[in-house]
RNA sequence: GACCCCUUCAUCUAGUGGCCAAGGAUACCACCCUUUCACGGUGGCUACAGGGGUUCAAAUCCCCUAGGGGUCGCCA
């Protein structure tokens, strides 16, 4: 059975990489009809936080990534690591050292000076003698002294450390908490995690956590470390490129569809295919096809993907969508003419939002430049015209072509071209000149409105001459 | 500094020794469509980091160089 994992520390918000990473063992999981775990990282009591556990499964739940069983808290499970702990020492697979912090400081910093890797020099390894008084010493592990360290990742291929890079790392605090390394060894062993995929700023921890695996008898699971996403510069990204908190997605408008999609993309392929929705993601992704190296975030492609789903999502998704812009279309009796005029110019809700309400919002006022090329005797006196054929006309007025007869039957009337006045009408009517289908905006704001904002264009267009 | 990883268009990528004078997508440009703006359609632009090998044949295999990244914590 496939048992993956997410496992962030709980130090802020959600990060974009770290949604991707979650995907892609989600992805893994439920292809395989196996399990998606979720653990926090919180041994470090210093620093873990109930808010930013909620903003993770907040943003879990937004973009519909759902994990199976409980979350499982390290900080609920220190028993078990001093219970791991007290084994190795028995064992004398681990020792007590009582070295310093300081102490140990000097030394890194001497072997630095020479040009040496800052390793721990074992020198209470193999010490029997009387401890020093006063010093709460941490808990070493004893990592081989010779040979190498080899495991096959998923992604990088075969890795292999020589031994002499590593060093006895600390598994216990001299607090008595466990360390990341070993906890996380522990862990992925005990959940029976046999996948596991993470960024790959993890690969260097990979062979002190084996040594962990090796030191209890725990079977290794298989590794993919995934190359992390770069700004457009390629270098780290952070906020300072822009969103990296998964939830601002949500706030600019942005479907978790389109996001995933895009982020699925981000590392790995399927042949030329560039959409895919869950179902398929579900069904073709694997862990062999992530790409080795780094890739940079492509803000102009995600906006493609999202203006691609705001294109095909149904309008009463659109419309539920809407809602958190404060525009509430769900009554609306012209709502399937709004959203399918406006739907193919938008890239986000938010713009989507922005453009619906320019419709359906009365112009605040009749920007200045606009008035100065429409005030025209001619201009003015059809737009009068319109308004009086308008008022006059007996006939019910509701769709689009309902309007498109009457104006082409003024227009011939009149022997004039009527594309020489779709944009005063546009003008008017939504206080742009640009924008959708001049019959459509008359449709979706009913003929009093209509023509309550032609007037008002007129009186402004007069003042203005 | 040491160790490890990476390197195809501006960007995401296809490519696993011949099908590649390198394909798709985004972006950009042009044209078409058109009621303006978008959408859409068509076409164009641009890449195998460099150098050596191996081979009849290399983007694909090997070595070196350069560049980028990661890790070296009683953080995760």
């Amino acid at each position: 059975m496939v048992i993956t994992r997410f496992a962030p520390s709980p130090t802020g918000y959600l990060h974009i990489g770290g949604l991707r990473t979650a995907l892609f063992s989600y992805l893994w999981a439920r292809k395989n009809g196996g399990r998606f775990l979720l653990r926090i990282e919180d041994t470090d009591l210093a620093r873990n936080s109930q808010e930013a556990m909620r903003a993770i499964v907040e943003a879990f739940e937004w973009v519909g990534l759902d994990f199976d069983g409980e979350v499982v808290y390290q900080s609920a499970r220190f028993d078990i690591y001093k219970e791991y702990i007290r084994k190795l020492l028995d064992d004398g697979k681990a020792y007590y050292c009582y070295m310093s912090k300081e102490e140990l400081d000097i030394l890194r910093e001497e072997l630095q000076a020479k040009g040496e890797k800052p390793k721990y020099d074992n020198r209470y390894r193999d010490f029997y003698g009387i401890p020093p008084e006063g010093i709460a010493p941490v808990v070493r592990i004893k990592a081989p002294l010779e040979g190498m360290v080899e495991f096959e990742d998923g992604v990088k291929g075969r890795i292999a450390i020589d031994v002499k890079e590593l060093d006895d790392f600390i598994i216990a605090r001299s607090d008595g908490t466990p360390t990341y390394n070993f906890v996380v060894a522990i862990d992925d062993a005990l959940m029976n995690v046999s996948d596991v995929i993470r960024g790959d700023d993890h690969l260097s921890n990979t062979p002190k956590q084996i040594i962990i695996y090796n030191a209890l008898g725990f079977e290794l699971p298989m590794f993919y470390h995934v190359p992390m996403i770069l700004n457009p510069d390629g270098k780290k990204l952070s906020k300072r490129d822009g969103a990296t908190d998964v939830m601002d997605y949500k706030k600019e408008g942005y479907l978790p569809e389109a996001l995933l999609n895009f982020l699925v993309r981000l590392g790995w392929s399927h042949g030329d295919q560039e959409i895919f929705d869950m179902k398929e993601m579900c069904e073709l992704f694997c862990p062999k096809d992530i790409n080795k190296s780094a890739s940079a975030y492509n803000q102009e492609k995600l906006l493609w993907l999202n203006s691609h789903y705001i294109k095909n999502s149904s309008n009463d998704k659109l419309a539920r969508e809407l809602e958190r812009y404060e525009l509430f279309l769900a009554s609306h009796d012209k709502k399937e003419i709004l959203l399918n005029s406006v739907k193919d110019r938008a890239k986000t809700i938010k713009e989507l939002a922005i453009v619906a309400k320019g419709i359906l919002y009365e112009p605040n006022e009749y920007e200045q430049k606009s008035c100065e090329k429409f005030a025209k005797d001619d201009v003015i006196s059809n737009l009068e015209g319109i308004k009086i054929h308008l008022v006059d006309s007996l006939k019910a007025f509701n769709l689009p072509i309902d309007y498109e007869e009457l104006l082409h039957q003024y227009f011939e009337k009149k022997e004039l071209k009527i594309s020489k006045y779709f944009q005063p009408l546009r003008f008017a009517l939504t206080g742009s000149p640009m924008g959708v289908s001049v019959f459509d905006i008359m449709s979706i704001l009913g003929k009093n409105i209509t023509i309550k904002r032609l007037e008002s264009l007129i009186e402004r267009l007069r003042e203005e001459k």
